[in-house]
DNA sequence: CACTGCTCGTGCGATTATCGCACAGAGGTC
DNA sequence: GACCTCTGTGCGATAATCGCACGAGCAGTG
């Protein structure tokens, strides 16, 4: 795509005054190494996150040293186990009350179930995603994933449990209207996907629970089970 | 157990020369609140990991640039969803290839199957749980908990697969002899642990994979299921 | 209402940690 | 051997950080 593809750099986080420099270039790195899991060299990561190489020596060691990263056996620095002991406890409650209900609903529907939340104004983040026991075909996506509130059944199935603004799009006012959001191929592509709004009764909702399938048949079938084990979490969730 | 519960502080990590004072902190504040789902105050952050309240501060506004923290509704801190994105590609290939093996092996022995990495020279940390599906009673143990090599039966695995040497733990000399590991009460209270060493063709072994189990019957026939496991992911590991 | 006690957020100067140069070791390739 | 790349380490100049002091918000209490 680019005419360098390796010179593609991640700005997307402005370096605001009042946000600690330091810090900041130790956390790009983890994002870079999440980005690149076959490993980096010292110096990669230095071009990569625009410092000297001397510094991204010492923000290694200092990850090294909480575990966060590692080096393999060709002591290229990859990602370490310490993230997961980090990851384990976010959003601990919505996704114990979550994966029994993405269960059920993956085994009816026979097909990827999964869990996203708002992230900022303008991302949805997937939380989780259970895959039917199993399934000859399944579509794979991962967790973490984020992609556009405008795109995907998920984000605009949140976009329809606001009011009605001029403008938008009409996939949004259909599923305001039905209840549940149905997307083509806008985040994986040839996919479908199916979404409801988790309610909540304190304030708008920021989580939605939906399918991945391959197949557009029984699409309403697949929004009435959805939007089902959509308000069954949100029952969960008190 | 201590005499405050409250002022247990955490050093552990020793802050060598050569590494990066301000990362250091700011990676101290994801463990601080990895060990408090709750949520945190600011002031409760900087006492903990014993800074100034305004360094805590302007650390904790560059960890919510990454989405690695955010303020819940009462405004206290708590972990944010960027993490799971971190952590999705540690050890991905391990992980990939582990799942169907361990869901193989929960289902085949109806126990809660885990998957265990070695983490620096002293330690051993969870890396993947399944527990099978349905089962009326199951064993809680959630990924990311670390404990000594010492302990455990994934530990003593590992243990031994290396030489004998004098002065080990009776168990590991056993577990040599029979191929898989088997220990009582050590990591969870009353809870067996019966784990084999993933053989490893380059180097010596650093994952175990095994079970957990209340009834101490039948634990020859449960090595053997474990055995089989972990060599059939040592082959898929090539 | 006033007072207390807690929190949060922000300029701004002194200090200190960081930055990055220069040097040297370790492999690997031609 | 010559060459290249990657790696790791002191150490001085510099710039980022530290932490004081200040003001605001909010809840509880007399």
């Amino acid at each position: 795509m680019n005419p360098t593809a390796q010179s593609r750099a991640l700005p997307e986080i402005v370096v605001d005054s009042g946000m600690s420099k330091t810090l900041h270039h130790g956390l790009l790195i983890l994002r870079v190494l999440s980005e690149h899991p076959q490993g980096l060299t010292v110096t990669d990561v230095a071009e990569r996150i625009g410092v000297h190489r001397t510094v991204a020596h010492r923000l290694v060691r200092t990850l090294e040293a909480h575990q966060l990263c590692r080096r393999d056996q060709q002591r290229r620095i990859v990602l370490g186990t310490g993230l997961v002991t980090l990851a384990e406890p976010v959003e601990q409650d919505l996704r114990a009350l979550a994966r029994p209900v993405l269960d059920e609903l993956a085994e009816a529907t026979r097909a990827t179930a999964h869990l996203l939340v708002r992230e900022g104004t303008q991302d949805m983040r997937a939380l989780m995603v259970v895959e039917p026991r199993g399934a000859l075909v399944h579509v794979s996506f991962r967790p973490g994933q984020t992609h556009s509130i405008q795109q995907g059944s998920g984000g605009l199935a949140l976009l329809a449990g606001g009011p009605p603004r001029s403008g938008e799009r009409p996939e949004v006012t259909e599923a305001r209207a039905k209840g549940y959001a149905v997307t083509m191929g806008e985040v994986i592509p040839a996919v479908i996907g199916v979404s409801a709004a988790v309610p909540s009764h304190r304030g708008e909702a920021t989580t939605s629970i939906g399918v991945s399938v391959f197949e557009p048949a029984g699409l309403d079938a697949l929004g009435g089970t959805v939007v089902e084990a959509a308000k069954r979490l949100g029952n969960l969730l008190g």
